[in-house]
DNA sequence: ACTTATTGATACCCTAAGGTTACATTTAGT
DNA sequence: ACTAAATGTAACCTTAGGGTATCAATAAGT
């Protein structure tokens, strides 16, 4: 049983919405370490955080976050 | 800034599925205690769990966690 | 009533998440 | 070229998540 990694597309959906990383730190909440750290993919964020994103984007969280393998 | 709790359905889709907190740990490939305690809202899970749970029922994470207030 | 399965909760341990702060680097605007 | 904004990292700290193991209490079957 080896667990799964993480993929993201913040970065596509801050870029669409013309937004820094310290804009949707601010929008949701959160430090812009939070949001960096998750974007580049080290952190994997809390099921809140996630929820907090896609709602922000206005879309289903597995829009954003993919399980890898 | 006050952060929003989660609420979650597994209980529900549980029951639908007939799986006991020990089969949907197995299933997904976690402990039985981290089921147990995300499903009494004790802790909040990772986005990979949430990802796996949503995914055994054929969900969104959206219709199993959800943010409150 | 008895037995087994299931659930809730605890203690313990270890690692990861997330916050603050700071700094270097990169990118964008002028 | 210069300046300002944005990004990537790092150190440090505190708390939460998740693992194992265990036990009590409840639910379900017989």
């Amino acid at each position: 049983m080896h667990k799964p990694t993480l993929s993201n597309r913040i970065r596509v959906y801050r870029a669409e919405h013309r937004l820094s990383q310290a804009d949707l730190a601010a929008a949701i909440g959160v430090s812009r370490k939070t949001i960096n750290t998750i974007e580049v993919g080290r952190f994997v964020p809390s099921t809140i955080i996630a929820l907090l994103i896609a709602r922000h984007f206005e879309v289903p969280v597995e829009e954003i976050f993919s399980l890898q393998r």
